[in-house]
DNA sequence: GGGATCGATTGACTTTTGTCAGCCTCAGTG
DNA sequence: CACTGAGGCTGACAAAAGTCAATCGATCCC
């Protein structure tokens, strides 16, 4: 097809421009027209494929994935972490990333809550040091004997040490054998100062946990296998701070829930930063709970998980911009 | 390091910008930071390829001469650059449009092989970046001193660096001072190897030299003026890749061919495209040679070539449809 | 520990670009 | 031949982007 006399302009218009970078008053000297019309041809040019504008895909094949994330699910930032080759596996490498994401996170005179769990013991190991005066480290839950390298106190005080911060520790178990007790717990002075205070927290870190026997609260013995069963058959989809979460992401209505010490999701949630960091690729479903729930702004992820959350995403739609 | 916090934000601001449309000011907001900043990480993401700008070269490509060229000759396709008034000249603006003609035949995964010269160091100097992962570029013909602004290995490399794709330099000189000599290096096997793949480049790309004593081959040293004028005495009608040609297009038996560490002809002629860049109107000769010998696939010429060649049309005839 | 240095970042200013009401041209019509 | 209406073009203004000197902060070296 021969070109019409009017795409020819908007070809030549849209050359200069973008290939010479001339200005918009230069190429409308150059053809002869006004700056107004050149910059409609531009947009026109633009809009009908003459002139494509791409950012990357493969050399930052991760950071598209993230950035499409972000979209689908309205999160603040996420970041992926792609297998390299020859290196660790992602996963391996999540705690590495996250910890130094958290570390560009954490800023002078602020508050940090933090959960425990594999994940974060992991990135405790690798945090690298810092020197954050004034920053204080507090647990999000209570405690349990864990079967890693560090007690949940110790996990706290170390991330609290490596950062030259002030730890806060949770005196308390993360589970009661009876609602009762949890509850005249929680009424302690000491305690609820410390769950109430938690909503001040600028800065919220934890990972999500499964529903199922090979969960983190099945090992450190908050709860048996058929228990879990029992909770996975009532709906619990995931498990935060050591509460159990249907799939919208919010409390389920259920015994064990009740006995447990721990931060309140609504002061989670009304945390700004909330910052998850997942490395197993079987985590999905959880994962999509804890979103659902509005429990996570800042996400660490590997390039798997990102392309089933995609996958998964209930409306891909853009962000609405401000 | 898996993810690099500098490279991040570019990528999240030209993803905001570009993608999603936001104006720099909103992109600020966003991230934190200020609008100057992103103003300074947009240019970086342009400047290095995180994001590409691309100009459709359709305007040289659906042109009269175009077509009329591509039908005389059996041409795959043509791009003809028109004089603009107030403009750079046409020979100025051939690399330019070459340039992004190249950018467009490359594909993901390809091999691209390229001679070298002062048509193709201009085209490196203004090749846009683009991001082609899995690109291989190799040199097609041995080194020499060169006297503009990079060496032949320089110059593959610039390419690669700008299309982020694999550079492949040649390790041997152009042109020996014994024909022994020649024949053995070209028998070493690595040497053996790069010549023996060049038949599997997807996409070639070189100019075409003049045999006389303005020639690329005197001007880098490769012959003397006197050996130039004998031997165009002897029916040498242009250079390509380093190489005499007579003005069939079919290599000159001359002891200055035998010398000489290039790619084979017939291998080049194996590559489905040949791509051919000409600046200079007085390479008609050398170009007709070329064309002739089935040298050339892809062509990329001024206005005045154009007709020149046109006029020295040995058939006019209609183009084989497919 | 303090001072020097270098690069990144920003606020303030300038330049460039986007927009749109109104104007101008031209083809079609009575 | 004057009238009409549509479409494209422009001038002038508003909005956005580019630029740069000053500043901030990190790092390194005595």
């Amino acid at each position: 097809m021969a070109i019409r006399a009017t795409d020819q302009i908007i070809h030549k218009a849209a050359w200069l421009y973008y290939t010479h970078g001339l200005r918009q008053d230069e190429v409308a000297k150059q053809l002869g027209i006004s700056r107004a019309s050149v910059a409609m041809y531009l947009r026109k040019a633009r809009d009908t494929g003459i002139v494509t504008i791409s950012t990357s895909t493969q050399l930052f094949s991760q950071d598209v994935l993230a950035r499409e994330v972000e979209d689908a699910f309205g999160l603040d930032t996420v970041w992926v972490v792609s297998p390299e080759r020859d290196g660790p596996d992602a996963a391996a490498e999540v705690p590495v990333v996250a910890a130094s994401v958290f570390l560009e996170l954490v800023e002078r005179g602020q508050r940090i809550g933090v959960a425990w769990g594999r994940t974060v013991y992991s990135m405790a190991d690798v945090m690298p040091f810092a020197d954050l005066q004034d920053v204080t480290v507090v647990q999000l839950c209570g405690n349990l004997g864990a079967p890693y390298s560090y007690r949940p106190d110790q996990c706290t005080m170390e991330i609290a040490r490596r950062l030259n911060a002030k730890g806060l520790n949770f005196y308390a178990p993360l589970v009661l054998s009876s609602e009762r007790l949890a509850r005249e717990l929680r009424d302690e002075p000491v305690i609820r100062e410390q769950l109430a205070s938690v909503a001040d927290c600028d800065l919220a870190l934890y990972s999500i946990g499964t529903v199922d026997e090979d969960s983190h609260v099945v090992k450190c013995g908050a709860m048996s296998p058929s228990e879990v069963h029992a909770l996975r058959d009532n709906g619990a989809a995931g498990v935060v701070a050591g509460q159990m979460i249907d799939r919208h992401g919010t409390l389920l209505d259920c015994d064990y829930n009740r006995r447990i010490i721990s931060a309140d999701l609504n002061s989670i949630r009304a945390i700004r930063r909330r910052m998850v960091v997942i490395q197993e690729d079987s985590k999905l479903e959880p994962l999509l709970a804890a979103l659902a729930g509005g429990l996570c702004s800042h996400l660490v992820i590997t390039a798997e998980m990102a392309r089933r959350l995609l996958a998964r995403a209930a409306k891909p739609s853009v962000r609405a911009s401000a």
